[in-house]
DNA sequence: AAATAGTTATTGATTGATTAATAATTAATT
DNA sequence: AATTAATTATTAATCAATCAATAACTATTT
């Protein structure tokens, strides 16, 4: 049968791919195992992704979309701003596992074009956190963003990992 | 013709496998790659090593080994110790960095056996360096610790994808 | 309102390339 | 002759991507 549903396809295989993309990893993850996810055939999903490559940068843009609004959505003062960021982030590794998982596969993924667009995630990151950081007076800004990645760095692995005792519980 | 060379071959796989993996990834390196590199026909890998994960491990294994081993070649001073520490790890990634590049395609691998080899390492890393700094007398190790490793990794990205501005320039 | 024409949504079948792993075989050394 | 070192030949599985076909809907004409 034809024509069954009327939604918006490929919304539905964005979404199955961010998820099964950041279960199983790049390689390990079959686009039949996506349109499964997503409740289509396995070819029909090359209707809308010209290949299992532009369908993962797809993903991965939108995993750094919804991880740069989480820190949008930070409100406050000077002198709480990074300890807020760091919780939200942290309330992310739960809220939204599977956008952190996506990160991880896609910094150490060998392809170049994913590669990119794990550069440019990180980049966007990056420079809105400075940005943050800069119009909050925030003294030493550079320096305080690099620490605030790379404590998210470690968080990510820890979680990817699920190795909390990689991070220390004082607080 | 059979039996042209003399030396140890399963090292010589072994150190063709750890660079190999570096440089294209786990699920991009056929075992084709590895004993051309190694000099030695493809099925014989076989004769080593059980499977192409086993040969990962291994690699792996040794790439934490030699990561440790830096660190155990810092000699210092209480005071100096954790600058020391990091100037080390840094000079690393000029040095050695197929073992870097190892160690973070072996995190973000899913295959389980590699997760717990990477787990492991990254274990043996964190402990090593909090007796370290305990019996350096550095007062507040844990948290130190954790800011270290969490340095580490964002050093082991941006030396990953080739992208230094991750890392802010002031020292 | 019936028939016709055209479009959109979707699938089944297939393929061509890749590759880990095994088996059979050959050559050299002791 | 037996052991060791290594190769060639082969296989079985997997999977992204293509293609041709079909069912269901919409618009147009009669």
């Amino acid at each position: 049968m034809a024509r069954p549903k009327k939604g918006n396809r490929k919304e539905d295989i964005l979404e199955a791919g961010l998820e099964v993309f950041a279960i199983k990893g790049y390689y390990n993850t079959t686009t039949a195992h996506i349109a499964e996810k997503a409740g289509i055939s396995q070819p029909y999903v090359f209707k809308f992704f010209r290949t299992k490559e532009e369908l993962f940068i797809a993903a991965l843009d939108r995993a750094f979309d919804r991880i740069i609004q989480t820190f949008k959505n930070v409100e406050s003062s000077s002198e709480q701003l990074v300890n807020k960021m760091i919780e939200a982030y942290e309330e992310l590794s739960t809220l939204h596992p599977n956008e952190i998982a996506l990160q991880v596969i896609g910094i150490s993924v060998t392809e170049e074009a994913i590669q990119e667009a794990a550069k440019n995630g990180l980049a966007r990151i990056r420079s809105y956190t400075l940005e943050r950081f800069n119009s909050a007076g925030i003294k030493n800004a550079e320096r305080e963003v690099t620490t605030f990645l790379a404590r998210g760095m470690l968080c990510n692995i820890s979680y990817f990992l699920d190795f909390p005792e990689l991070i220390d519980k004082n607080k």
